[in-house]
DNA sequence: AACCCTATAGTTAGCAG
DNA sequence: TCTGCTAACTATAGGGT
């Protein structure tokens, strides 16, 4: 950190930082400099709110490239474990002004979104069960039983956990055994599965609720918003 | 908007912003308002870099009461899915210093990491045997075939995502009937859940390589780091 | 608790190397 | 490409309401 010496030599050293508008770089050069720049930036942010108010954060960033570059506290897998467990997302609709301090109209909302998400759930249950019969489709696809408990359900998802891990690091594994060149490491998945939270195609901000109302929460670009909770 | 009267008289009107420092905050107030502030901050920022820059980016974060917020776009369950699919996240031990542009040396630590990737699925496969053996455990213990193909296995990935969204819909389902009142959102699933990328317990920041070596990323608190790859 | 406000700490756009 | 610089822009700590 020493010896910064005066290399400049003209009246005004820089133009330093000018305002620039919110909206797409045409540049493809300055995209890329502002998405490294931006994302450092952020990374950053997000490190000091976990350690200033002890948050579990995850970000995960992919650039128009398909690169992606995570952070996470305690590590990106955990905090998204915990979202995808803990998490059946409420789908936000398009509601777009939502009122600061309607607190009951967010309430209603809210119970709005769980019979539909049962709904769904039963939809895809159904459609699930008929692949099955149709295709012969696979055992898993009939994996979740009507009437699995609680208990077992727990231990269900725990031991999905670890399937899953042995997948991945077995898909993994093909792919470094034929693929030495470049290719993509996320495009193979990315067609197919589903967006099974059902959301738009907008900006989502989304809270959870712990079980009572909230507070609005006032986001700035025009978002599509999910439900906002002061409950901190 | 419109009626802001000056309502200070002292000469200085306030002390304005001070300098802290980056580490736990003591007091619970201070932590709630300063978490608030500084998650829309975050929002606002993850917003801005996804206008400028297309990327895709997701934010989940968790106060230490444990209510979430996310930010996603297109949304966090599509940005999420692509990471989880197309990523196992080579686990970062303690490469603390990763030389900027030895692209070689980074090659070799991926191997490594490979390795020792393929060693611990080993290592759980037989764990999973044992407990069906020893345990009767469930048929789900033992789901990844020794010889299942690539192709099977990728839809057995995606079949994966389904069965999980329906557990998970289930347990929330279940949470919902039993818990109207005040109960955590998320802590259910917290505990037992193993870590399955690995890694330690601090500040993670990865990036995933495509395929070809990319030149360092540096953070700034003391993260433990990842791959960094300068390749946007 | 959620907003204001202000002063200032911190971030970053545009350049240069 | 990435790093460093600098000026200007922006976020936010502390305080009030």
């Amino acid at each position: 950190m020493g010896s910064q010496k005066k290399m400049i030599s003209k009246g005004r050293k820089s133009i330093g930082r000018q305002r620039i508008e919110i909206k797409q770089l045409e540049e493809e050069s300055k995209k890329q400099v502002t998405f490294s720049k931006r994302r450092a930036g952020l990374f950053k942010k997000a490190a000091e709110l976990c350690i200033l108010c002890g948050a579990e954060v995850a970000v995960i960033a992919y650039s128009t490239h398909g690169n992606v570059f995570c952070f996470g506290h305690p590590d990106v897998g955990a905090v998204v474990d915990r979202y995808l467990t803990g998490n059946l997302c409420h789908s936000s609709e398009s509601l777009d002004e939502v009122p600061v301090d309607d607190f009951n109209r967010q309430h209603a909302e809210a119970e709005k979104e769980l019979e539909m998400e049962k709904k769904r759930l039963k939809e895809i249950e159904r459609q699930a069960k008929e692949k099955v019969e149709n295709n012969g489709g696979f055992w898993w696809e009939e994996a979740v039983d009507e009437d699995m408990g609680l208990e077992e359900m727990e231990q269900y998802l725990r031991a999905l956990q670890e399937v899953r891990q042995k997948v991945a690091a077995r898909v993994e594994e093909f792919r470094m055994m034929r693929a030495s060149s470049l290719l993509s490491p996320v495009d193979m998945a990315a067609g197919g599965v589903e967006n099974y939270f059902g959301s738009g195609n907008d900006f989502v901000i989304q809270d959870w609720e712990g079980g009572n109302g909230g507070s609005g929460f006032v986001g700035s670009h025009g978002f599509g918003y999910g439900f906002g909770h002061g409950q901190i």
